[in-house]
DNA sequence: CCTCTGACCGACA
DNA sequence: ATGTCGGCCAGAG
């Protein structure tokens, strides 16, 4: 958490991103595009996923709450089935066929006004 | 400085 | 429903 001001260097978008990961709270998920527009870059999707990579050690951002705009894990990297388990331990359902069930763990920051 | 790639996204066939 | 194309931002050679 505090350790994100104690890194002042020129991560630039990668500090917001961080900061808007984050507040992703337990068993709910969120796609790349929509937290770079939440930190503040609109079409910064995959500048997103790219500083999720870059998640320096140590820091309070659960990467592994970020997946695709379709609900779908990053495949193609060593962490796709340890984020699938970790979602699955958070809580979060998900289908046989690997994608998270957006509907129900879509993580609303401002229309968090009840369902 | 230029070029390529990358945990992406949205649109079209 | 899946597969392909272009666009976006940033880092490394």
């Amino acid at each position: 958490a505090d350790a994100v001001k104690n890194n002042k260097s020129k991560q630039g978008d990668f500090e917001k991103i961080y900061e808007a990961a984050r507040q992703i709270p337990e068993g709910c998920v969120t796609s790349y595009g929509r937290l770079a527009r939440l930190a503040g870059l609109p079409n910064g999707a995959r500048t997103a996923g790219w500083a999720m990579m870059a998640v320096p050690d140590g820091w309070d951002v659960p990467a592994h709450r970020v997946v695709h705009a379709d609900g779908s894990l990053c495949v193609g990297h060593e962490w796709e089935g340890l984020q699938r388990q970790m979602l699955i331990a958070e809580g979060v359902a998900m289908t046989p066929s690997g994608k998270v069930n957006m509907a129900r763990h879509l993580w609303q920051p401002e229309a968090v006004h009840g369902l």
